[in-house]
RNA sequence: GGGCCGUUAGCUCAAUUGGCAGAGCAACUGACUCUUAAUCAGUAGGUUGGAGGUUCGAUUCCUCCACGGCUCACCA
């Protein structure tokens, strides 16, 4: 059977519903419950207090299971949350209604009016009375028992997916309520909300690669952001001294299953404050999203349980001397300091690495190759390199390691904090340092943002700064493996023309 | 971008050493007024991702291409 077969039928019984007299596109079905209230209301409604007291009611949703027997039949109709079992009976409705009923398929958009009952093994049903079309499927459902498991068309028709992997939805209405959390208790804490523009003269606030676009009337290059941190920071000078924004990141460069070209990023400013402070701030937030979104500060991702009631902090040199696991011996502390030995245990556990890094990064390096994937439960790691942290503070007491903390969840990077770096001269000087870069090809190197450096010096209070990745805390919540399970629309390659 | 694995009916999957391409669900016809993976009887549905090659013969072996998954690199 050819889809385009099964097109054709669906097709032929439409129009023989339109012969019989129906709108098969009615524009409303004023309806009593959806079939989740129904489900949730009636849930302990017995029996016999159903018969006593008949319940009309009338609801709506897709046709997603159809048992037909004879001059009767049992379906389900889903909500996309919950379904209801419908019992239709030809002696309890019009001979029309019946001959609608023939012609439905699996898929169909139906409302149906009647009353509630509890059939003989118990489950709650609508006896119908009044059936609608409210719309047509003329494209056949994945399979009932298996669902869809083909990638490829579960994020390309991320509507089929959602019709027949019910437990999809429940994955983003999960993020919903992160993201509605993560607001309430930025705003319960007087942050305001703001927005920043999307499209920038100069994508900066990190080092990546940024898509391009151009506006005519204007006639200038704009970049999609990569970071929305220099615009905040800006209101910070401004007067907003608790600031956030959470939206949407562009970042070209490669896709996997913890990167997506477009992703989500929390970010927030708090003036007069250090790194340590949001040390603090961010495991409270964190234990109270995971409490509030999860009913338990225990989490279980991919088969390990995660406890957000037991916090780590080390500092990232002290965590490659805990978690040392590499067969070579462990370094020294001042191994990690210097390049030459760092190189060699890099070359000696066939780590790879840029032969221009710096000691900075090359212990980065080490730290991702040794530490980062033990990271399982709530992990802080503080005091980075400088090196690899261009906007940050740095400390009083060792100018080569910035004040920035990472946070690792079930072995992944869910946020990078840092106390700010507020002097205009020296962060003039880090910006020519990355033009140096730019110019000898590094196309994610920082651009020279003249505005920012002008805004420093009106003054910046002390701040500290924190982003956090939405989307990968959104795996954490749900056990997901793939950044992918969480974007509604993940982008691919778009599909072959046939 | 590199490596490994995959692509068979609308969906989920089989197919022995290279020897007639199959099942379940969905669809269609018929039976059935408390079923729920409804059941029973029957029917139809395939350029095996695409192009080439080896062979008497290719879903199977080889090459290239497309798409996907995992992984490494880059990155959050």
């Amino acid at each position: 059977m050819h889809e385009a077969d099964v097109v054709t039928q669906r097709k032929r019984k439409l129009e023989k519903i339109i012969e019989a007299g129906f709108d098969p596109y009615p524009h409303k079905f004023p309806y009593t419950h959806t079939v989740s209230e129904l489900v949730k209301q009636l849930a302990r409604c017995a029996h016999d207090e159903l018969e006593a007291s008949p319940i009309h009611v009338r609801t709506c949703g897709r046709l997603i299971a159809l048992r037909a027997h004879g001059k009767a039949a049992f379906a389900h109709v889903s909500d996309g949350q919950s379904r209801i079992q419908i019992y239709l009976k030809k002696d309890r409705v019009s001979e029309r209604t019946f001959e609608l009923y023939e012609f439905l398929d699996i898929g169909d958009l139906v409302g149906v009016a009647g009353e509630i009952f509890r059939t003989r093994t118990g489950e709650l049903t609508v006896s119908v009375k009044e059936l609608d079309l409210l719309a047509k499927c003329l494209l056949p459902l994945p399979e009932k028992w298996h669902g869809l498991t083909d990638t490829e068309i579960r994020y390309r028709q991320r509507y089929v997916d959602l019709i027949a992997n019910p437990e999809v939805g429940n994955i983003f209405r999960r993020r919903a309520a992160i993201v509605r959390e993560l607001r309430r208790f930025l705003d319960e804490r007087d942050y305001v909300e703001v927005e920043t523009p999307m499209m920038q003269p100069m994508a900066g606030g990190a080092t990546a690669r940024p898509f391009e676009t151009f506006h005519k009337t204007l006639g200038i290059h704009l970049y999609l952001r990569v970071a929305p941190e220099l615009y905040l920071k800006r209101l910070v000078v401004g007067g907003f001294p608790r600031v956030y924004e959470l939206s949407r990141n562009f970042r070209n460069e490669g896709i996997s299953v913890m990167h997506n070209p477009e992703f989500t990023m929390l970010e927030f400013y708090q003036a007069y404050s250090d790194y340590f402070d949001l040390m603090d701030l961010s495991q409270e937030l964190l234990t109270q999203i995971v409490e509030r979104v999860t009913g338990s500060r225990k989490v279980e991702y991919q088969g390990e349980v995660i406890d957000f009631g037991r916090w780590h902090r080390f500092t990232l040199f002290d965590s490659i001397l805990h978690f040392w696991n590499l067969p070579t011996e462990k370094p020294s502390p001042t191994d990690l300091k210097n390049a030459g030995p760092l190189r060699k245990i890099l070359d000696a556990n066939q780590i790879s690495y840029v032969p221009s890094m710096g000691a900075g990064a090359l212990v980065g390096r080490l730290f991702e190759a040794v530490v980062e994937n033990q990271l399982r439960h709530p992990t802080i790691i503080y005091d980075y390199p400088v090196e690899i942290s261009p906007l940050a503070k740095t400390r009083d007491d060792d100018p080569s390691i910035a004040e920035r903390f990472e946070l690792f969840v079930g072995g992944i990077e869910i946020a990078n904090a840092y106390s700010e770096l507020n002097d205009p001269e020296e962060q003039r000087r880090r910006f020519e340092e990355q033009l140096k870069r730019r110019v000898a090809g590094d196309e994610e190197a920082h651009g020279m943002d003249e505005d920012y450096i002008r805004s420093l010096c009106y003054g910046l209070p002390p701040t500290a700064g924190e982003g956090i990745g939405v989307d990968r805390l959104t795996m954490i919540l749900t056990d997901m493996r793939s950044i992918r399970e969480v974007i509604l629309f993940p982008h691919r390659r778009p599909e072959s023309v046939e």
